[in-house]
DNA sequence: CTGTTAGCGCCTTCAC
DNA sequence: GTGAAGGCGCTAACAG
């Protein structure tokens, strides 16, 4: 109950019979050298009292926090995951991930968030790219913060240096291509507003897919948001109406999931009237009936990528490997790098 | 890219034309009367020079972090629910949440959070009680950091002061009177046994059920993780042959999924002939078709015990509000709080 | 009301 | 190889 004072470095130093300087060398493992003697005797003094060394004071006096942070939207999903795996990957530079959920972009959330971790003088940040507004991370980036952003579009040049993004544009139009290719003559896709960049950059690319595969298919934007989940399988169908099969492709897997729900209700055969792609690849994508096809992002490398990117601008030591990423993935102009989704054929489009 | 040294508190007073003293008491609003051309002043120079006060200085200073730290086993459904939550509940009391994923119980992961965040002197931690090892839970708590457990099932008394506990033995119970109630006569608990406390927690609530409710029925446990969903569903039909209606209840809303999806591909109709109860509530569960009945989370009322408990243990004062929470909810003896869960009936079991 | 001063615990030259 | 000493930036008495 009672906190009774940790033991600081001065008492391991008494404890060994050795100054502090010497404790503290040991315990860094500098490439100072030090008598195997000293070194079992300042370990022993540290079991023994059951030393913990205070990382406050430690990062006062490096001036370096070894710590990053990172701002996503929420820990559900492909965000959750994103996190553990760039934890991972930064330990391994010997870096520490605050992770902050921004709860569902809400700007007040993030500017708090934000302020915290620059107190802590992280020392370096990656923001997912919807979560952030234009001011702070100028503001950041200003201040000499390194920052890295993920899934941002749009972002003007002068304040951001390199957003690692998923290529959702590719995706949508490879989407309207699998459609086309089943035989779809009427396609729709069905959004989220709430989505933002997210959402514009899959219309982007749904547009795109139509100009470019099927110029003379039925098709439309439809916002889920809008229209409500039964009403945007209404309108699809309207616009299909008897047209042969309808392919709809969703913003998500959620949605997916919702409409195949829908259908299965109103005795819709999927995938003979109604195929589907989402977009997540989540779990429940793979062990729905029938299954969704969907598209799944490619996280490991994502991480990979920022860690680098971020390793590098903080002026890390890169390994071989990670330099090697950089220079497949780099673009060699721009400050945007697109990483390809990759599409996994369910029973959803399976005829 | 270079760092321009960020300004200190003494740029500010030098800025302001006042001590650094009386920085620091503007800057903490304390109970220290001030003049407001001084707070003016200072308020200005702050702007003026962009300053952010240096956290580590800060704690080290004061002796406290106003940090806390969770564990869970990662970020996905329940949990990270759960740490968003917990965010928003200490944050109201003045404190930061650093949430930690262990990557799915693994206890080297445990460890090494763990042993950061003592090393950043966290100021109370809340651990999931099934990513912990015994012995650096006993090492934290000797050591006086204020810990308080969720979900952690059979901790010695000496180690734990409480631990915050979903009632998954009595939903379980609750489950086999629903399922027997809708006229199953046999029933199958399909668990996962690397759900390990909480997976125990269901057996023993089901097999109590069926001894109350149920003392005749055909019933079963069976491992999924052993058998395979496949195998599951087999396993369950053989031992309900005939026997009218088949009740099963799973582990986890997840796994109810995946039963509900191969009963589809078999062309066994639920809930004529097989009733499911899932757990969670997960987003899934009621947009599937037929849509699960499930057992919701309490995670509001849950998080805000943690969050009164541990502020408790720190010394805090409680709101009028989280007082009254815990005279309703702590037990008058023991050190284990068990908190209901929802049953939300949806088609799976509406017959 | 404001300023002076002594730490907080650790790291890091720089002598020895 | 090891130790002494001066910060790191801020807070908290305590004077004034």
């Amino acid at each position: 109950m009672t906190k009774p004072k940790q033991p600081t470095i001065v008492d391991v130093a008494k404890e060994a019979g050795v100054s502090i300087a010497t404790v503290s060398n040991v315990l860094n493992r500098k490439n100072v050298p030090l008598a195997s003697e000293t070194i079992r005797k300042v370990e022993e003094a540290v079991q023994q009292l059951g030393y913990r060394r205070n990382a406050a004071a430690a990062n006062l006096s490096r001036r370096r926090s070894y710590e990053l942070g990172l701002i996503i939207p929420h820990y559900g999903g492909y965000y959750g995951r994103f996190a553990e795996m760039l934890e991972q990957k930064v330990f391994a530079f010997g870096y520490h991930l605050s992770v902050f959920s921004a709860a569902g972009m809400n700007p007040s959330f993030e500017q708090r968030h934000l302020e915290l971790l620059l107190q802590r003088r992280v020392d370096g940040l990656v923001c997912h790219g919807l979560a952030m507004t234009k001011e702070s991370t100028r503001q950041v980036v200003g201040e000499g913060t390194p920052l890295v952003l993920f899934n941002g579009w749009g972002w003007p040049e002068d304040i951001v240096n390199m957003a690692v993004n998923l290529d959702f544009a590719e995706a949508s139009r490879e989407a309207v291509k699998r459609l086309h290719e089943s035989g779809c003559s009427s396609m729709i896709y069905a959004g989220r507003r709430k989505g933002l960049g997210a959402n514009d950059q899959r219309i982007e690319g749904f547009m795109e897919g139509i100009r470019a595969y099927a110029p003379n298919a039925v098709h439309a934007v439809i916002d889920a948001g809008d229209q409500g989940v039964e009403g945007t399988l209404d309108e699809a169908l309207r616009l299909s109406q008897g047209r042969g099969p309808l392919g709809i492709y969703t913003f998500n897997d959620a949605l997916a999931l919702e409409l195949l729900s829908l259908c299965h209700e109103r005795g819709i055969r999927v995938p003979e009237e109604v195929r589907l792609i989402g977009m997540d690849n989540e779990f429940f994508a793979g062990v729905s009936y029938p299954s969704i096809s969907s598209f799944d992002m490619p996280v490991e490398l994502q991480t990979n990528l920022v860690a680098a990117i971020l390793m590098q601008q903080i002026g890390e030591d890169l390994s071989e490997t990670s330099e090697e990423l950089l220079h497949t993935y780099l673009p060699p102009t721009g400050h945007e790098l697109r990483l390809p989704l990759i599409y996994v054929e369910r029973q959803s489009t399976r005829v």
